[in-house]
RNA sequence: GGGGAGAUACUCAAGUGGUUAACGAGAGCAGACUGUAAAUCUGUUGGUUUAUACCUUCGCAGGUUCGAAUCCUGCUCUCCCCA
């Protein structure tokens, strides 16, 4: 059994963990990680705990991934100041799909792979509350259970907590629980803001059933500024679901992380050895304008995450929109899909033929830009290129400015691309 | 129940009758420099017009005034102290 912990603690994956877990890497352990179904989709900061369940998958250990089908219909209060609203049942279950047939894509899962995934709302849904207060609820006392922070936090905040968010920690410990004495899965990865909920499980194994099990959290990631990483700069989220994240703008994003973070997010996200790593990172310093590390991770998660076309067709179009000059653009040679995932406006060719603003495309037509006054002032800054060319002025766009009878490439700021195509 | 303080743009925070679309800081956006990096410097950040004019905005609703974020009245909400 190859050992792991050392490996993660080198690749900075462990924030904290319970006494002892070093005696249980040297026999094959079942252990799990919780995925809540409260979107549709993962995002980025969620294959972090994916991402260690690999490791120890690697290295010989059973994995289960859980999906909080019964917590996610109360609502994990952790690292949230107010109460949340309940989702849907019909919505939920919609995400458990959806996440599933996602983890189907880019995990060995059970049958055909090694990771077994589960919904908790199989063992869970058929528990009657007066079973779950005798059998439970008599073995954590309400004084454990608000001495945690966020409890805390909220019983000093005026809007308090309801009971229903209250008993969230005592369900998914009893997740814990169950897997212990069904499964005896001994360990539980989550991130840094699941460490009450698994210590409370923890906590409930010693109790009934007098048995050590193990939790580890892995560290929040944050970008240089502190702020929680997977979201962009405007606060959305960098999500897996190639409809929400286009693959394109998934590979810009890692293709765009600071020198700093590219030498933390290779060992996080990356699963190659630390032998690479190092190499890879003393080739950087020597010469940091090539972004190797940037390109190496932005490669190998694209690949993983939407597969190698759509990983070759990100760097395809990112080269040809990158582009210093017109020429390029004209080698694309109509095949317009090169485009997806970048931001687009259709028309008629003869609407084009009358002529039409850039204010009208990026606003009126678009809401690409969120005010006319937004063009304007991009326009003197000198921001707004069209077909590679800085524009001074609302230029009126005919079709003499299509590129192979078939598009029009504005650009905003260094980034930010803009296609109008004709149909 | 009694007393006190407050509510200003994305956030914090000045301004207490007249160049106030509102100092400053953070944040965002853009430009320069670079490597589609970081740091730095510069510009910018209500809307419409791409021009210099108008409209809307300082908790909400009224009022006083030639003129209000600023004064008055009522309301709503937040915080603090004493019961």
């Amino acid at each position: 059994m190859k050992k792991i912990l050392n490996e993660l603690t080198w690749r900075g994956l462990i924030q904290n963990c319970t006494p002892g877990i070093f005696s249980i890497e040297n026999n094959k352990i079942t252990l799990y990680t919780g995925l809540d179904p409260t979107s549709d989709s993962l995002h980025i900061g969620n294959l972090i705990p994916i991402s260690i369940l690999i490791h120890f998958k690697n290295a010989g250990h059973n994995p289960l991934i859980i999906i909080g089908g019964a917590t996610a219909l109360i609502g994990d209060p952790s690292d949230k100041n107010t109460e949340r609203q309940l989702l849907d049942n019909n919505i939920i279950e919609y995400n458990i799909n959806s996440i599933k047939s996602q983890l189907y894509n880019f995990l060995d899962i059970y049958p055909n792979g090694r990771i077994k995934l589960l919904n908790n709302y199989d063992w869970i849904k058929n528990i009657s509350f007066l079973n779950f207060v005798r059998n439970i609820g008599k073995y954590i006392t309400i004084n454990y259970m608000i001495a945690k922070d966020y409890v805390k936090k909220r019983l000093n905040n005026c809007n308090g907590m309801s009971f229903t968010e209250f008993t969230y920690q005592l369900i998914q410990g009893y997740d814990f629980f169950y897997l212990y004495k069904t499964k005896n899965c001994l360990l539980q990865i989550g991130g840094s803001d699941q460490w009450g909920n698994i210590i409370t499980g923890i906590e409930l194994i010693k109790k009934k059933l007098s048995g050590i099990a193990y939790g580890l959290t892995v560290p929040l990631i944050t970008k240089n500024d502190g702020s929680k990483l997977g979201k962009t700069q405007k606060g959305t989220n960098i999500w897996l679901n190639p409809k929400r994240t286009s693959p394109y703008k998934f590979y810009q994003f890692w293709l765009n992380i600071s020198d700093n973070e590219a030498e933390k997010f290779i060992k996080y996200y990356t699963f190659l050895s630390k032998f690479e790593i190092e190499q890879l990172i003393i080739k950087h310093r020597q010469s940091p304008n090539k972004r190797l590390l940037q390109k190496k991770i932005a490669s190998e998660i694209t690949k993983w995450i939407h597969g190698n076309k759509a990983y070759e067709k990100a760097v395809n179009t990112s080269e040809i929109l990158f582009s210093k000059n017109i020429d390029e653009l004209k080698k694309i040679n109509k095949d317009l899909s090169i485009f997806n995932g970048v931001p687009h406006l259709e028309i008629n060719k003869e609407f084009l033929e009358k002529g039409i603003t850039i204010v009208d495309v990026l606003v009126t037509l678009s809401n690409f830009l969120s005010s006319k006054n937004a063009v304007y002032r991009l326009i003197h800054s000198k921001a707004i290129l069209v077909n590679k060319t800085i524009i001074y002025e609302n230029l009126c766009l005919t079709t003499h400015d299509l590129i192979d009878e078939r598009f029009i490439l504005i650009q905003i700021s260094k980034k930010k691309f803009f296609v109008i195509k004709v149909i």
